[in-house]
RNA sequence: GCCGACAUAGCUCAGUGGCUAGAGCGGCUGUUUUGUAAACAGCGGGUCGUGGGUUCGAAUCCCUCUGUCGGCUCCA
């Protein structure tokens, strides 16, 4: 799209967030409005209602209101105000929302709030200067502190429509009062938007929770509890698969397995400085033979640390790199749990190295290099690399001085791998900064994958030590990271990306036999004892086939849609004529082809 | 945790105060041994998520809890 057609679009759906707003007001006259942003494929308004609750089915109530404003070709007209007669504005009309935002322009020149673009309605404001005067734009009898750009007038808005209803958070503070959210999409045709819908409908396809039962790769059961997926075999096996390739990046990185309990004292979280940031989501063991209190383990570099901190290190023997496949728990809010996306229990494939400061440019670097080798080279994920910086705040743990070079080393690795970043400050964990790695959902949705992090508050709380060449004790840093990071959260993601065809190598079921009748059944069991004998090298090594035989009494027909419905790669179909030519017929997404049977495992060794 | 919606057979769904709650697929049994995306017939299968309430009568209306979905907030 040019950026004419853009520019239009974003006025387009401008204006539609006004127009809804006075449809909203004409139906509730006591309605108090927030903001209301173009946000991607559509816009927004906060509403507060007082009592009433909107639904779904006040939907057509609002879009006819919205299409008789549009029916009346209402134009959008620009005016100005003094920011004292803005504030006097939005007291008569008992806008008390519209009043503190005014107050901050007044005030500082911007809306410090973090769900808000200034862009969106802020004016040219930088932050820096407080304003005299604000813009407003009026349409009909609805009038509302505005930016702009707008339409020319309520007729030309293009298609849209209501989407979803919900709460929101006055400027995304949840101790403030909760608005209501209305979502709309907007494109500049009709065609633009059912096109957009039809994505919509695709993707809903492509959703790794309706895959994952289709599948038979997981499931969760109300007795065992919310955000607890349970692994069936095949989800196992992928889960298996997957850890696996990232453990062989691993060892070839010199990372060593180490292997921890899964609960502690929680002692340890109070010495890590977890307790105090994390503390109420921690699920607490009590035990029933001491008086300690335990916790399952949120996380594992404070039991890795307890393994650096069993013996004195030298110089010499840094970096000294641990890792582990393992699962931690989160006692996340209930409302924030969704699908393999958000759980309790999150496998992580977590390494740490513990170095010399000069080392960690080099410890990256590896990293970075695992991250590709799994996401560019392997899986063909595009990733999004987000450079999580401190901000002003006071929550981060650690000296400034180390933080600013840390972050600098960071930017300068991003730019020399050319990876595709964006910086964003006040993302960083609470003892150093980091590079998180986003993939997208099916929706378009970004989700954090694989994370390399710089530490040096922790190696500080633990008092982690080496000896260094001039004989003196000195403190190391640590490099937390994760390639899958959470492998939950990996799934959500990568199930969506393949819609559940797995490449050969990963899939929980690579192969399934197809006969069509009883009288290929000692030919099979020579193809089986061929496929048994094959293993596969990559890109994981010692990768045995897995396969299955249809034998049922059923259609060929039948036993190609089943194996198809559930995406197994590679279909081998035998009949009479292939025992009769020593030969199988092999049925892959590319299509099918015959194979004289010795070229059989050569060929599966080329998927 | 907050706001809104939802929960009917293994799966996908119909049934919005009134007879014994339905369909398709899957399952089981029998027949059929089949060459490229669903053979045919028969038979099973549900305390309508949980607990309470309203009512002569509740899958259907109200409340609680559990779980799910869309957001918000949070994410070591």
């Amino acid at each position: 799209m040019n950026q004419k057609n853009e520019e239009d679009l974003y006025a387009m759906r401008h204006s539609l967030a006004h127009i809804m707003a006075t449809a909203v007001q004409h139906l509730w006259p006591e309605a108090k409005f927030g903001v209301g942003p173009v946000v991607q494929n559509g816009f927004y308004y906060d509403v507060d209602l007082g009592p009433t609750a909107l639904s779904e089915v006040d939907f057509e109530k609002i879009e006819s209101e919205m299409r008789k404003i549009i029916k009346e070709n209402q134009p959008f007209v620009r005016s100005e105000r003094s920011i004292d007669d803005a504030i006097g504005w939005a007291d008569e009309r008992n806008q008390p929302y519209k009043h503190e935002l005014l107050n901050d322009l007044k005030r500082a020149g911007t809306t410090i709030a973090k769900d808000l673009d200034v862009n969106e309605l802020g004016l040219a404001a930088s932050g820096d200067a407080a304003l005299d005067v604000v813009s407003f734009y009026t349409n009909g009898d609805f009038e509302d502190l505005c930016r702009g750009p707008h339409v020319a007038s309520t007729g030309v808005v293009g298609a849209f429509k209501l989407m979803r209803v919900a709460g929101a958070y006055w400027r995304g503070k949840d101790t403030n009062p909760q608005m209501q959210r209305l979502y709309g999409v907007a494109f500049a045709t009709q065609e633009d938007l059912e096109e957009h819908l039809r994505l919509l409908e695709e993707a809903k396809k492509r959703d790794h929770r309706k895959l994952g039962k289709e599948l038979d790769l997981f499931t969760f059961s109300e007795l065992v509890g919310a955000g607890l997926p349970l692994f069936t075999p095949r989800g196992t096996l992928l889960r298996e698969k997957l850890a696996g390739y990232a453990e062989q990046l691993r060892r070839q990185g010199g990372f060593a397995r180490v292997s921890i309990p899964h609960i502690t004292k929680t002692d340890l979280y109070k010495v890590s400085g977890h307790w105090d940031k994390f503390g109420d989501e921690l699920f607490l063991v009590q035990s029933q033979e001491t008086s300690d209190s335990f916790a399952l383990k949120p996380m594992n570099c404070p039991h890795h640390n307890q393994i650096y901190a069993s013996q004195p290190r030298s110089y010499k023997d840094l970096p000294i790199k641990y890792f582990e496949t393992t699962t931690v728990y989160r006692d996340e809010k209930t409302g924030e749990l969704g699908g393999l996306s958000r759980v309790r229990s999150i496998t992580q494939d977590d390494s740490h190295a513990y170095c010399q400061i000069e080392q960690v440019e080099q410890v990256v670097q590896g990293l970075v290099k695992d991250v590709r080798a799994i996401y560019d080279e392997q899986l063909g994920m595009p990733l999004r690399a987000r450079l999580s910086f401190r901000d002003e705040s006071n929550k981060y743990l650690g000296d400034p001085v180390l933080w600013e070079q840390a972050q600098a080393t960071i930017r300068e690795l991003a730019q020399s791998n050319e990876l595709d970043y964006f910086e964003a400050e006040g993302e960083a964990a609470f003892y150093g900064p980091k590079i998180d790695f986003m993939a997208s959902d099916a929706l378009g949705r970004e989700h954090q994958v694989a994370t390399i992090q710089l530490d040096f508050v922790q190696p500080e709380r633990f008092e982690l030590e080496y000896i260094d060449v001039d004989g003196q004790a000195k403190r190391p840093v640590m490099v937390h990271c994760a390639l899958l990071g959470s492998i939950e959260r990996f799934l959500s993601v990568y199930i969506e990306h393949t819609a559940g065809w797995f490449p050969f190598w990963l899939a929980p079921e690579q192969i399934r036999i197809l006969t069509i009748n009883d009288t290929v059944l000692p030919y099979v069991e020579k193809i089986t004892s061929i496929l048994s004998g094959t293993i596969l090298n990559e890109p994981v090594k010692y990768n045995e086939l897995r396969f299955s035989v249809d034998d049922r009494n059923e259609s060929l027909g039948k036993k190609i849609r089943e194996a198809t419905a559930m995406k197994i790669p590679v279909q081998i179909i035998i009949g009479p004529k292939d025992v009769a030519a020593e030969e199988v017929s092999v049925r892959t997404q590319q299509g099918e082809q015959k194979l004289p049977l010795d070229e059989l495992a050569g060929f599966l060794r080329t998927l």
